[in-house]
DNA sequence: GTTCGTGCAAATACTTTGCAAGTCG
DNA sequence: CGACTTGCAAAGTATTTGCACGAAC
């Protein structure tokens, strides 16, 4: 992935920072994950490779990269926040709450809503991001026999006491 | 607003939860609230009305509010979690990176893309959250000011070392 | 040599938990 | 009485900061 490595530095360059090792591995990891990654996962991936980096520099990483639009920092429900690389103006996620299970939604997702929005509002240099959160349908219908279960359960059971 | 007051008190019930005076202190902070409020806003109102209310009775009650959907907990970009009422199935932001105003966008901001991924994806009980940032057109007047200022200034900087 | 980055340890901030006491049904 | 809540203090986590040393320009 040349390209990708000669534009993180460029682009870190044009704003002045340098592409250390550790900020060069620090994207290597989130590069190379299929999705997205918490603080501590980019931790732990990263000390596989080098148990010297402290978390501090992964926090102040984060930040800088961000900062300069190479990654992207994303809060699903009920997770820390999770970092991904930052490759469009927008990213769409759908989500279970149940078993937390994450499909990415394309980013034409939304159609033209971002220069809709752009010139509507007159706003610059948008990026969308869409959450969509609910229930899968497995665990839709799990949820549901629980609750079936949890209406049906007080009766018998009253019914067993007497048999002592 | 009394039918607000009694659907909460029911929605609680029906969890088996009570309508504690903290609870509904709470939920009329958040109700009367213009826009979005952090846990420390929060927690800063409520004690106006109480000063005995305890931080961990903020924490645990939005926690408890949330889990019965009635608030919502949005990140907004750079941003502590900030919790507003759950009215609707969809809520929209579009953010001033710089400045910070906000504009709540229309639920309807996103057609039938509800059903849509409802039926496409399986999914159920859907809630959509669209987060749009970016720079308003003054914000971003003002920073391209400023970035054709820092490439002018260094020049005379130097000269004026020599007048000393 | 000056600025930028890092590791380490310490400091801060944020959030959760255990428990005794109070409230409601 | 038994389940639900709360305040307070303590424990846990998470994140940020200060500083001395090393690397890059």
């Amino acid at each position: 992935m040349h390209s990708f490595q000669q534009s993180s530095d460029a682009i870190l360059r044009k704003h002045g920072y340098r592409l250390t090792p550790q900020r060069h591995m620090i994207l290597n990891v989130i590069q190379e994950a299929q999705g997205h990654l918490s603080i501590d996962q980019i931790m732990e991936r990263v000390q596989q490779q080098n148990p010297c980096v402290s978390l501090s520099t992964v926090y102040r990483t984060l930040e800088l990269l961000k900062s300069v639009d190479l990654i992207r920092e994303s809060h699903l429900p009920d997770a820390q926040p999770l970092y991904e690389i930052a490759d469009g103006q927008a990213h769409h996620h759908l989500i279970c709450r149940r078993c937390h299970v994450t499909i990415h939604l394309d980013e034409t997702l939304l159609g033209d809503l971002h220069e809709q929005l752009q010139t509507q509002y007159g706003f610059h240099h948008l990026s969308l991001e869409l959450v969509a959160a609910g229930y899968c349908d497995n665990c839709w219908h799990t949820l549901q026999q629980e609750l079936a279960q949890d209406n049906i359960d007080p009766q018998p059971t009253l019914d067993i006491v007497s048999q002592d």
